[in-house]
DNA sequence: CTTCTAGATGAGAATGGATCTCAATCCAGA
DNA sequence: TCTGGATTGAGATCCATTCTCATCTAGAAG
């Protein structure tokens, strides 16, 4: 049985840094699976390259969408179920993580092998989620948390506030603001 | 209405330190309100009453269970829709934050005034939900966001990983430890 | 290659947290 | 005390996620 955050290099450790081809984790993700005596199916596969081929945070809805809506994906019909239920077995798995912004909408996930870790931005301007990483600040983390006799297996930090771009737009003032439009729809070509 | 998290700090300034008396806190709420053009109901103050006496974390569902098995609350009756509605109110008004562990229930939330900011560390063996507070971290994680040109209104660092306690039970070692309660996978019977 | 079967899927019902509706009620300023 | 707009209660409703179960299929065995 997979543990939380342990698995994750434990069996498919392929580069830190470098990004890996599709190939590369489709291999890890068919390894994962045989260890785990799961099966490796079409629908598995089909929603791993999606989020894989994908560059922003998507809801398993979103996802759900585009797997119909694209052309190629419309001889494979996948429910609502196992997109679902694959998320929730690639998250076990290291491949994918939740993030968890504390949003109206659902539960938005990224792919994560080949990204390197990092933390969150939420603009509650714009609604834009920008990610950053800051090594010093790993560390001191790291380096808290020990302290309290805790041992980590994975964190989270997010941060609310105003995004430079919202700053420079005037908005970030104090009067009441519309909380932006909806979302910032920075569709990746994919 | 009240801004995402900015409002906090603006009226209400009682100690960031020693613990307010629940008539200090009631005062400040009573403030917050009145500058929101709010009134101040039995509900509300019934709800703070009860929030800032429960020095654990709440689900929504939980507050208003115990709204009613409490003898003394019995005569007034409060609807699920106003201890929601209480709820996000307080959040705005920085009296309550809501933790968002991403566990299986519903938004847990605790109170804030008199209860410095901290972390979370939530035990994947136990289940238990840690606080912790380490000066040093908080300086590094603003100097950090502050270096992305982002103007942070608040933050929530969660942390999941092994407790003191159950490394020393022994639990913690690595082949497939029941992680307590809760199964990995979602497939019904095993 | 064919069989066989436990794991996987699809469709839709079920669940459950959170929100909404709206008539009745209640603060709070005049 | 009066009055109007804010607030509430009860339950409908929304909606993300999970569950059910008949059917299908990956993939090991023969």
């Amino acid at each position: 049985m997979a543990r939380v955050g342990e698995s994750v290099g434990s069996g498919h450790r392929l580069g830190r840094r470098a990004i890996p081809t599709l190939k590369k984790i489709t291999e890890a993700f068919e390894q994962f699976l045989h260890g785990q005596k799961l099966r490796l199916t079409k629908q598995r596969l089909e929603i791993l390259r999606l989020i894989y081929a994908t560059h922003k945070h998507v809801s398993a809805e979103e996802l759900y969408d585009r797997l119909h809506g694209d052309g190629r994906a419309s001889a494979l019909r996948i429910s609502r179920a196992t997109v679902y239920r694959t998320l929730s077995l690639m998250a076990e798995g290291g491949f994918v993580q939740a993030l968890e912004i504390g949003r109206d909408r659902g539960t938005l996930y990224e792919h994560t092998l080949g990204h390197e870790h990092h933390d969150h931005m939420i603009c509650i301007e714009c609604g834009r989620i920008i990610e950053f990483h800051d090594d010093e600040l790993e560390q001191v983390q790291a380096r808290a948390i020990k302290r309290q006799g805790f041992r980590e297996v994975s964190h989270r930090l997010n941060v609310w506030g105003v995004c430079a771009r919202c700053q420079k737009a005037g908005k970030s003032g104090s009067g009441g603001g519309p909380v932006s439009a909806e979302r910032g729809r920075d569709q990746a070509g994919d």
